[in-house]
DNA sequence: TGACTATATACGCTCACACGCATATAGTGT
DNA sequence: ACACTATATGCGTGTGAGCGTATATAGTCA
């Protein structure tokens, strides 16, 4: 894995970086990080959410959504057992851009509107006040 | 290389794959190509312009037009010994949004910035009717 | 304490890709 | 034909990413 090296901390204001820029866009160049954002893109979910509506393995999802906190395009939040992600506020164009993506532009990929289809009619989600996943 | 695999050729309409949008995404997620692009979201230029302003070597900058052009991002028109590379037009929605990107949203990448500057001052355009690079 | 659940990470593998260098291809002009 | 220019591509190499599997960590509850 990438482990901890930093890959390249948003870090708030100040002039961005080529580098920053093309992390942003490598976030969304791959098949499981779009599909994860785009559930985001709805609110925040727990990593069970996630795993159930995907359908993918735990490890996998859990590392590109630490691939997406280190690249500072998501939040993470502790609540028990549950860890809770959330997408984070867009602190530059770019990004602010690329999130309007997720909620305007994606509509027109058939995988990604199931994906959200499937989220929706999920019972057990955060309006389950004890946990999450079923 | 990536020789003559097809990168998926970008299919003008149809519902769009996820596989095509992440292909556009890593176009975009690459130092050398965001530059290219941004250099093109002023207009069409030669190989030669490019690799003039970008201070890079010539089958680099090939290399990463052919990405592109494979892509579906570029469109290339030979010119006697020259070719020009110029941005295709968006088909879909994520394309335009990202093509707006270039024009608004990167002008805070200063590396973009002065890569443009830069292609502003050569006196070496297309405005010489004979060919591009001195 | 120990069993259990949810999540994160280490390991080993494969593969894409970006690179430098050299060379091939295409077109021009003599 | 030849030399010359502009561009494209083949080859070998290093690096980084994504994956499955197994395991570690963190928190809950008895």
């Amino acid at each position: 894995m990438v482990a901890k090296k930093p890959i390249a901390a948003a870090n708030g204001s100040a002039a961005l970086a080529v580098k920053q820029v093309n992390l942003i866009f490598r976030a969304f160049s791959d098949h499981t990080r779009l599909r994860i954002l785009n559930l985001l893109s709805g609110g925040e979910l727990c990593v069970c959410d996630i795993v159930d509506v995907l359908k993918l393995s735990q490890p996998k999802v859990s590392r590109h959504l630490a691939y997406l906190r280190r690249a500072g395009l998501v939040l993470a939040r502790r609540d028990g057992l549950w860890m809770h992600y959330r997408l984070a506020d867009a602190a530059k164009p770019v990004h602010r851009n690329l999130l309007q993506c997720l909620t305007g532009c994606l509509s027109d990929v058939p995988l990604l509107s199931r994906d959200r289809a499937l989220l929706d009619q999920r019972t057990c989600r955060k309006t389950a006040v004890t946990g999450c996943c079923s």
